[in-house]
DNA sequence: CTCTCCCT
């Protein structure tokens, strides 16, 4: 039931204009009632805000109704469409070829990740908002187009927020573009003020009514799998044939519930699993309809926007979701069960209705929904800004602060982003992209993983590398169906590196590679090996078609060839070499092993355990780790780690670590200043007390030491003649200390050091240095001192105090001594028993 | 003793 609407060509002048194809729209479909709304309001509007549910058609129709007002304003350019996911920008370019009765990839076209459908002629451009981001880098005013639609806007990924603040931008320099913001919410204003009053054309979805129940937990405080069961008796009760959507929050979840409604032996039905992580061939169950058994489908949030379950008659809405929540401040991933936002509930809701009237079972009050959220935080403000930001820089557009974001993220998220982009060394402390920086913004990975590539390439190791980051940026390759667990583990031990989850992944992969023809792959020998050994055949084709991308566009960043990771280990390459790349990416992620704890301890006071798909996991524990991603569930786990050499944090986080010495002292033996060197970084103590030569690490202290003990504290084994002035002088101070009763009044050890500090050289710290010096030229008279230069200030007249007295023809030797309280206390005359006779009596009174 | 979902 189509209906075709006649269009005049209104100007001749545009007859260079490749034919129009009649444009018809689908008449069922609500949004082609609404045509000359959204027309008219696109014709006197350059933002246009287009509200509708599913159903509506506005996937398809809007880029029909752009391409006909182009034609009729003479314009040539593009229209380009996006869409979150891949598959949808695929399926939909498909469709409305079909519509336009033109080839996919003639005038209808599209462009994902690793596909292409595009050629010239192209005139309608379907694409993930992922290449429209990508294509700002080429082209800063994105001049192939005259009209952009940003489909489903409401979903406010970290992709969408950033094309929304960029074309706000880009709006007031290119007065010809037009965008349509297409969205599911019911509230469009926060659109159309964002884009200063853009005209909302609201089109209604073609759904059946669906009745909305709430069945909350029992005052029991029931468990959810039985919540659940008693959901779907409740469903049962009322028809035993249609088929039901449970909402879950993760795969824990739906396996006790599959468990629990196994054990309910409800009659007819099929329980069907359905997760993001879940394998090919089970997931293709929950499409196949038309059998004759009941589907009761528990599903992720997959469910609620990427995976579009046919023939769904009731939902029951447990309520729950696992939500990502970037903590800045302890750089640690959260995924926490949270109650979802009403935008959520009423999406989840939305997924019946479609075929015919509807319910949707809600697990928990009125109260609770009225309570929750509106809507969901957009993701940038649960996530980390490193990247937005670099591209943000890459693209020299004004600070982060100052662009015009529908949700700014917050202050503390942004001087994260900042501080990861310093620590990889991106970035310098002003804010200027480094050379590296503006490289990693040309290849389409997280900041560390391309930052891991480069180091890679410097260190010789950029083949093995480039397998082990393209493997960390899909989704884990292994598969572990829940009936199979410990097969499943089983296969996968061969794979399994003792010391590295990242060496793990290159054992996966080489045993993959031997299913290469040359470079194609033997599909079906992989195929079956893959399933043999609980591998995802599509996860695999995913890796491996990134990392060929990777080596183009290293190839043509980082100027350096890269060659297929060798067959045998033995030449993949240096693999300390690859795990110090690994931790130029992540400098701060490491820990070791605290016993007392029985826990790793990582910078910053964070903990962490290695997560059991680890193949470190169980054994015992390494001392030292690195840590790719720290999320927290029940508790923080390292999902992939790898045991390393602690001395490589301290070789490549050297400016990141915080040295302490302490405990100079001189070393008679050595001949040098030795003293306790502490190494500390991110708070966590890599080296503790080891012995360091001082003169490397403190010379003004090596030196005061060498002065203070080898010097003065008579610690030199060649004794030089100025020493032996020291020897004479230091007695003569003594003994003019006792003859005016003030021991140690007059010697100064601070003059004396004073005396040497200025004359023995600086750098001078060791026996061998001064020995060298003392005995070039006249330096040494230099060191000759006297009297006056180990006192403080002037030494009083000491001609009152004779070191010998003269009675007639007899001499005395007098001594002078300050010992209170002993008998030698005070002056001493020494008196040969042959001189006692002669000795004067009014001597002993003198003084 | 286990973790939502996309994308360049």
């Amino acid at each position: 039931m189509y209906f075709a609407l006649s269009v005049v060509v209104k100007s001749p002048q545009h007859a260079a204009v490749p034919d129009r194809p009649q444009i018809n729209y689908p008449a069922d479909l609500p949004v082609a009632q609404r045509r000359e709304e959204i027309m008219k309001a696109m014709r006197s509007h350059q933002v246009v805000i287009v509200v509708g549910e599913t159903g509506s058609g506005k996937t398809t129709q809007l880029p029909k109704m752009a391409y006909e007002l182009a034609f009729e304003e003479g314009k040539s350019g593009r229209i380009g469409c996006t869409q979150p996911r891949r598959l949808a920008a695929a399926t939909v370019a498909r469709r409305v070829a079909v519509e336009m009765g033109t080839g996919l990839g003639d005038r209808v076209g599209y462009q994902v990740r690793f596909v292409e459908k595009v050629q010239d002629e192209t005139t309608i451009k379907f694409m993930t908002d992922g290449i429209l981001l990508a294509e700002t880098q080429r082209d800063r005013d994105l001049r192939q187009y005259d009209t952009l639609i940003i489909d489903e806007a409401h979903e406010r990924s970290l992709n969408i927020d950033f094309i929304l603040g960029y074309l706000k931008n880009l709006l007031a320099r290119r007065k010809d573009l037009r965008v349509i913001a297409s969205s599911a919410t019911l509230d469009a204003g926060m659109f159309s003020e964002y884009f200063d009053d853009a005209p909302v054309v609201n089109v209604e979805g073609r759904t059946f009514p669906v009745e909305d129940y709430f069945l909350p937990p029992d005052s029991e405080g029931e468990d959810l799998s039985r919540h659940v069961a008693r959901a779907v008796q409740w469903v049962t009760d009322l028809d035993d044939s249609g088929d039901v959507l449970i909402f879950l929050p993760g795969e824990r979840e739906i396996r006790e519930c599959a468990d629990t409604l196994e054990g309910k032996k409800f009659p007819n039905t099929d329980i069907l699993p359905l997760f993001a992580r879940l394998g090919l061939a089970e997931q293709e169950r929950v499409f196949n309809i038309g059998g004759s058994k009941r589907r009761v489908v528990l599903a992720t949030n997959v469910a609620e926007t990427s995976v579009t379950i046919p023939g769904i008659v009731y939902v029951i809405d447990s309520g729950l979701a696992r939500i990502s929540r970037w903590n800045p401040s302890r750089q640690i991933q959260r995924l926490q069960i949270e109650q979802i936002s009403q935008a959520s509930a009423r999406q989840r809701r939305g997924r019946c209705g479609r075929i015919c009237e509807g319910v949707c079972v809600r697990l928990y009050d009125e109260e609770t929904l009225e309570l929750a959220d509106a809507y969901t935080d957009p993701e940038i403000r649960r996530s980390s800004l490193a990247g937005v930001i670099l591209r943000m820089k890459s693209l020299r557009l004004p600070d982060v602060r100052e662009f015009p974001f529908l949700s700014p993220p917050s202050a503390k998220a942004i001087s994260e982003g900042h501080r990861t982009l310093e620590e990889v060394g991106a970035m310098e402390k002003q804010g200027h992209l480094t050379r590296i920086g503006h490289q990693l913004a040309r290849l389409p990975l997280d900041p560390r993983l391309g930052r891991m590539l480069i180091e890679a390439s410097k260190r010789k190791v950029l083949d093995a590398v480039l397998v082990m980051v393209g493997g960390m940026s899909v989704m884990d390759v292994r598969e572990r169906p829940q009936e199979k667990q410990t097969e499943a583990d089983n296969a996968h031990k061969k794979f399994n590196d003792e010391s590295s989850d990242f060496l793990t992944l290159l054992h996966i992969w080489s045993a993959v590679d031997s299913f290469r023809d040359k470079k194609r792959f033997k599909r079906n020998q992989l195929r079956k090996y893959c399933k043999q050994n609980f591998l995802s055949f599509r996860r695999i084709m995913e890796w491996d078609q990134i990392v060929s991308e990777l080596s183009r566009l290293v190839r043509d960043t980082l100027k350096v060839k890269t060659r297929p990771l060798a067959a045998d280990r033995k030449q993949w390459g240096d693999e300390d070499e690859m795990h110090k790349s690994l931790m130029a990416g992540i400098p701060m992620q490491f820990g070791f092993w605290d016993k007392e704890k029985r826990a790793y301890r990582s910078t910053g006071g964070r903990e962490f355990a290695i997560f059991p798909g680890s193949g470190l996991f169980g054994k015992n524990k390494p001392e030292w780790l690195l840590a790719y991603e720290l999320v927290e569930t029940t508790r923080v786990w390292a999902r992939k780690v790898a045991n390393i050499d602690v001395k490589w944090v301290e070789e490549l986080l050297s400016h990141m670590c915080r040295y302490r010495y302490h405990s100079p002292h001189w070393d008679e033996h050595q001949g040098a200043v030795y003293g306790k060197e502490t190494v500390i970084c991110g708070g966590l103590t890599l080296v503790d007390g080891r012995r360091v030569f001082y003169g490397r690490v403190r010379p003004e202290e090596a030196h005061e030491v060498f002065i203070r003990e080898a010097i003065l504290g008579d610690g030199l084994r060649t004794r030089g003649e100025f020493l032996h002035r020291l020897d004479e002088v230091r007695a003569e101070v003594e003994s003019a200390e006792h003859k005016l009763r003030r021991a140690g009044g007059l010697w100064s050890d601070e003059a004396v050091f004073d005396f040497f500090h200025v004359r023995i050289p600086k750098h001078i710290c060791t026996a061998k240095a001064f020995q060298k010096w003392r005995t070039t030229g006249d330096n040494e008279k230099q060191l000759m001192l006297e009297v006056e230069d180990c006192v403080w200030g002037e030494i009083e007249d000491l001609s009152d105090f004779p070191d010998c007295v003269w009675y007639g023809e007899n001499s005395y030797d007098v001594s002078y001594s300050e010992n209170p309280g002993e008998r030698t206390d005070g002056v001493v005359f020494e008196i040969g028993m042959d001189q006692i006779v002669d000795f004067p009596d009014y001597l002993t009174s003198w003084g």
